[in-house]
DNA sequence: CTGAAAGCGCTTACAG
DNA sequence: CTGAAAGCGCTTACAG
């Protein structure tokens, strides 16, 4: 009983009912009575039938598949980040019947609005950090073609779509909060500063609104500007100590500067965190190996692709979906100077 | 003149020719008067048009996609190393005009003979360590089920379907030589010892083999099997020193760990690499973070993928494909006290 | 609970 | 170079 691509009408036959019988039964109709039903779905296993996809996403306009852009303009390769959200969106994705199609984007690229207009998926998860000012011509023309999409990434006013993102302001106030517990005074900022960012400038925000709590007021030669790469955290350094002017602690916008940072401070005999106190962000697994090991900022990638997933289906779905944020959270390590009770590694990797 | 949802019946009927001829037109088919086709493709372009591919893949029986299986069954997080690949593969697929579903499966799950069943995928990569006597199992299943597959991984003799991976023996090799050539004469080896996993067999041949040719018998005392981690190798450097039959330099199996022994080894004041070299393999990201840097053995996740992706493209419209092996690369950094010339963070992450 | 029939939007022999 | 037509394999109103 071999069939080589059995189709529902093979199955049918073999079952003695018509072709659309199977096709309920398949897809556990209550239209159908069990017995039948029960007899059609053992033949199928026994024939390794599986539904063509093709045919019935023609029928029925739906590919159950999410689409999954990961964009990424630094000098850097693929952010970590994004990578470990892979697992849970695509878990996530499994668990509630969709596939995960990936594309590597460069900003610069066509944002491939055609995925849904070619029915290849029914949505798309849009993740990167990146130029907003571009980033948002590219989303307005999404908005216009009518695909559904979620983006990583903060809530912006006026910005077309959904969003889920981590609470970048929280974070920096998390993270500048910590130092001035440690007695620090002369807190530095070294990220993005540029409103091309509003992760950043979150994050410098939250920053700010800590220090001016301990009435102290965010100084300007204290803040360098930075890309997220380790060489421009290193050069950052580098300017902040010809500027001469004294710091005892660092906040950087990401991990990657932070251990830039770290490095030249240490290539310039400074003690870290003995002199200066370092926080990153990010918690990316280099962070618990660099030495000292990195206090920093966790965004919890499990959390965000489950929350990502959940938005663009519900958005398929036609549920209603609300942009939202998540709480970060501090990972104390060895580089600011709190005692530290148990050292985490965080997950290998 | 805008139409919600166009087909290419809409285009027709705007360019005042069949159906057929927008579908030629379209495929840039040369059965198309070039004016024809360009009036055609104007009108596709203005109307956002994009070829239905469900319709396209019921009609050609093709998805033009390529499903990307992650399985792993360490306790670690998923291997970087095959996240890195992701990055390849999606770019070479995407130039050959494919695109990539990803799944992250553990060993123990159904393994997706349906992805080419269901018309979801032309073809597989399957990407991961693992048993391999589970794995087997699996990949004849596939093979019976008619499934175009390719794996990473090493050539193993009478494994159903291709392969493509890491001469991990040379890999071996390269590690032991290095060593041998500072001087070393008891050199151990930390691993997976068992031929469940034939990628740590060759890595150990390959170590074997340096350590005849330069007149030493692998010493079964200086052995300790290891899984994958960091955990595992801090472990088995404990057990080692417990042994307490004096070694001065490790290749381990992976660099996780590598870098769970050389932790072993500096919490037990034995200087790295003054005392005992450390010899890693992967060269992950963190290799070239961790202090000292590791030396390890790389290999290329860019060619690997582009070589998979090759591959299956290739079993997929019927070419002939060779099962392969590229050559890995010895990173020299500081943890085996070689003179380094130019420190190689390699790439940030 | 089941069947006959229409139709999703393409691709491609076939005929001209 | 172009068109009319068949058909890929499903899903789902419609009728019974």
């Amino acid at each position: 009983m071999k069939v080589e691509n059995p189709t529902s009408r093979d199955i049918a036959d073999l079952a003695g009912v018509s072709q659309a019988t199977v096709s309920r039964a398949l897809r556990n109709s209550p239209l159908v009575r069990e017995e039948t039903r029960n007899k059609i779905q053992q033949i199928a296993r026994d024939l390794n039938y599986f539904v063509n996809r093709n045919a019935a996403g023609l029928r029925t306009h739906q590919s159950n598949t999410i689409a999954l852009l990961l964009f990424d303009d630094s000098d850097t390769k693929m952010n970590l980040f994004f990578l470990s959200m892979l697992d849970s969106i695509t878990r996530s994705a499994a668990r509630l019947g969709y596939d995960v199609l990936v594309s590597l984007q460069q900003l610069t690229d066509d944002w491939h609005i055609e995925y849904q207009a070619s029915h290849r998926a029914d949505g798309l998860i849009l993740l990167g950090y990146g130029d907003y000012a571009e980033y948002r011509e590219k989303l307005a023309a999404l908005a216009a073609a009518h695909t559904r999409f979620i983006i990583w990434g903060p809530l912006v006013e006026g910005q077309p779509g959904h969003s889920f993102g981590c609470d970048n302001e929280v974070g920096g106030y998390l993270a500048a909060r910590h130092l001035l517990e440690l007695g620090r005074k002369r807190i530095g900022y070294i990220g993005h500063m540029a409103r091309r960012s509003p992760e950043h400038a979150a994050r410098y925000n939250g920053y700010a609104r800590a220090l001016r709590e301990a009435g102290i007021e965010p100084s300007e030669t204290l803040h360098v500007s930075a890309d997220n790469s380790e060489t421009q955290g290193y050069e950052a350094v580098q300017q902040l100590l010809q500027r001469g002017d004294s710091f005892d602690a660092l906040f950087a916008g990401t991990d990657l500067i932070a251990i830039g940072a770290m490095r030249a401070l240490q290539d310039a005999a400074v003690s870290v965190p003995g002199d200066v106190s370092v926080v990153g962000f990010d918690d990316m697994p280099l962070a618990a190996y660099v030495s000292p090991g990195l206090t920093t900022v966790q965004q919890n990638a499990q959390l965000g692709g489950d929350a990502l997933v959940e938005g663009i289906v519900n958005l398929i779905e036609g549920k209603p979906v609300q942009s939202g944020l998540m709480a970060p959270k501090l990972i104390v390590r060895e580089s600011c100077g709190a005692t530290v009770v148990q050292r985490d590694r965080g997950s290998a990797g």
